[in-house]
Order: C-alpha cells, then structure tokens, then sequence
DNA sequence: CCGGATCCCTTCTGATACTG
DNA sequence: CAGTATCAGAAGGGATCCGG
C-alpha cells in the first residue's frame, strides 16, 4: 500500500508542516493572521487564486481546527473566517518563517532581473 | 502560463515553506538537524522513502543552501550531508514548529486507535 | 456572495533496473 | 555506497459551469 497523500509521519514536524501544504495556504494564513477577512475579500486579496483552491483550503484548515468560519446572517450569504484560539498558538511560528522567507527573499532575489 | 509549481509568491511564508516542501523533506531535515549523516544511514532511518526521493530532496537542499554535501574520499565513495551555516538559521524555526506539531498530534490522535 | 461538481493537465512520487 | 534513468500511477491544482 502506497503511502497515500500526506500520511501521519512520526515526525511532528512533518505533522505541522501538513497543516500548511497546499499551494495557497501560506499566504491564506498570513493574511488571516493579520485580521478576520470574509470569502470574497481573501480572494481578491489573493492574486492568482482561483475559487476552487480557496474554498477548499478553507475547509481544509477548518477542519484541522486553525481557522473557523462565521455566518453572518445576511441577505447574500456573508462568512467570515478567522483564526481560532488553536490557530493562534500556531500564528507565531509562521509568523517566525514568514521574517526568515523574508531574508531568505533577499538572499536569493539578488541576482536580480531587469 | 500557469502558475507552475511554487513560483515564489508575494508572501515570504511561502517563501519559507516552498524550502520544505516535498513529502520527506520534513523529516529529512529533522534528522539531518540532530546530526551529519551519510546517505545510506538516512535511508535507513527513515522507513518508506525510497532511494529516488531522499537524492531528491537532498539534492533540492542542497541547490537550496540549507544543507550540503561532503564527500569523504574512501574507497567505496561516501558521502556525508550537514546542515551549512544557512541551514542552520532555519533549523530553530522548524524545531518551534516540530514542539508545536508534537502537541498537534497529541490533540488529533486522541480518537484512539488499537 | 458562497460554495459544489466536472473535466483535464501537470507535477510529484513510488518501483525498478542500471552505472561508477 | 551514491546516484541516474525510465515508466506509470496518484494527487494537486486550474478552468468553468451550476445552484443556493
């Protein structure tokens, strides 16, 4: 049998890193880190997202528990997702990646272009 | 054009996790964090991965700057990989996430098996 | 506005055999 | 022991249309 899809290692890192594998969760993350946002505004925040990749996501880190989502009760349909009390004990980590990815950034864009 | 790959994105997480993606990179650098290792013993302490994927992600490590590829003259050629200096500016941030990721499956593996 | 359902192509991975 | 080459299957992701 295959080791299917993303498979519990005994690795923790791995574990956490799972959380986080999926072409946009990164950037849906920090940007719900900064504030709760709803749907429609993730996506125009998020340049290149297609609705599908978000919607999934979404559901995705909702059911690992890092984000909720809130219904607001409106004539269209309004949701508003957010980072829950666990997803906040994950925050500072990324936060912690997202300051090295920017140095790592800088490291590497140097070889600039135009 | 589509969006091929991880195309570095605006966001530095991503940025960051782009480094650690691949399904054994995780652990790879786990174990390459605690100490040097020579390919073979890698293999060997990591149950499933197979000779394709470990040259693999070391190579993408390697060309990445996170870990590096000494090559001890001997006989039959040995080669030993390390964590550079790099490497290890990283290596604090995933060990956070590990701490944080060993919580995560204490709090989802409750659900008991065997 | 929010989300589901298809179709399809690309990339990742695993299995295996082979070279130095 | 370290690494390459090829093949095939599985998963991820994009485009698009449909419905509440």
């Amino acid at each position: 049998m295959p080791v299917s899809k993303k498979e519990i290692s005994p690795c923790p890192l791995d574990a956490a890193l799972s959380i986080v594998d999926g072409r946009w969760k990164g950037t849906i993350l920090w940007r719900l880190s900064q504030q709760p946002m709803r749907t429609s505004e993730l996506r125009r925040s998020i340049p290149g997202i297609t609705e599908r990749m978000l919607i999934r996501h979404l559901q995705d880190l909702v059911r690992d528990g890092i984000i909720e989502r809130i219904e607001e009760l409106a004539t269209p349909t309004r949701v508003r997702y957010q980072l829950t009390a666990y997803g906040l004990t994950l925050a500072p980590h990324l936060e912690a990646l997202c300051a090295w990815g920017r140095i790592h950034l800088e490291r590497t864009k140097p070889v600039n272009q135009k």
